[in-house]
DNA sequence: TATTGTTATACTCTATAACTATA
DNA sequence: TATAGTTATAGAGTATAACAATA
């Protein structure tokens, strides 16, 4: 079975395809990538404020674990983390645990970068809706909360699209 | 001026930011890509997507309008189309009107392509909804739509963001 | 002269495969 | 043997600069 139009009632599906196709492409843009970095600090590329993000919201983290997060190659987050970690932004550690494994964390200034950037995001956002009235606000602030809680879920809807299609 | 929470009532931009990050994120995946496309057909990339998008949309379409519509270099366009030829995807023409230029559109493959991808990300997305009620559902597009029609000004509000600050 | 597009070149981000060190 | 991570290599996607053809 499909969720069509039909059996939803509304094909929010249409509607949210077109909009996070745009938003997918404003997000890539180089202007818009520039905005979002402190002038006297790096800019910060996407792969590198998803991780900063992840890395202060964390204790230290193995590469493979994060690599798995990220959904990318291990090899992949050796070049990312070596470029980051030249940078300043994150720093290695040999895990006392398992001396095969690397825990990568923040650094204080990775942690002033990636607070930068998402404040100046958060600003332009508010900007963007700084007109709307306060329950159209309210309510858009709680829907996409929400459907950023069923994304969570994402893989297993692909994988269901996959199995009854 | 900025607005922060204080002015604004609620702080959905930093819901915003989160979930717009999280989007961004999840729409990058290779697993996720690899989805959006027909068992016989190619993968299609980020870039890709948006293009036949935009040709399938339009008439023949300029190299240069379409690398400024993308925000893209037209050396990157060069080689973006060049790919998409190869692939059957797309087709050039000369513009007769200025036998310097050149005139993009889909091809028939292209359209195919590009709506399968499209009509499998809807599916994906009305699953991920398909549990909400008729009330969130309709207001969850409306705000999301309404949200991609201030994106289309983002640019604008960059800008007054760095004449600001 | 200015504009449209291509080519040459380089850098970033990514993956696969082969390798090292440790478990 | 299996796992954690690195290195070598390659391809996609991007930019800058130099160029050719046309306006």
């Amino acid at each position: 079975m499909e969720n069509t139009p039909q059996e939803t009632g509304v094909d929010v599906g249409e509607s949210i395809e077109a909009t996070l196709s745009l938003i997918a492409r404003w997000s890539s843009r180089a202007d818009n990538r520039r905005t979002l970095h402190d002038a006297e600090g790096a800019a910060l590329s996407s792969t590198d404020s998803w991780l900063l993000e992840r890395l202060v919201a964390s204790k230290p983290i193995r590469m493979s674990r994060l690599a798995e997060w990220l959904s990318v190659d291990k090899s992949t987050m050796t070049t990312e983390i070596r470029r980051l970690e030249a940078a300043g932004l994150v720093a290695r550690a040999p895990d006392p645990a398992d001396r095969r494994a690397v825990l990568v964390s923040a650094t204080e200034a990775g942690a002033i970068a990636i607070d930068r950037h998402r404040r100046i995001a958060q600003d332009v956002y508010n900007t963007l809706v700084g007109k709307w009235n306060e329950h159209d606000r309210a309510e858009f602030s709680r829907l996409l909360g929400r459907f950023a809680d069923e994304l969570s879920w994402v893989t297993d809807a692909v994988w269901r699209h996959n199995e009854t299609r």
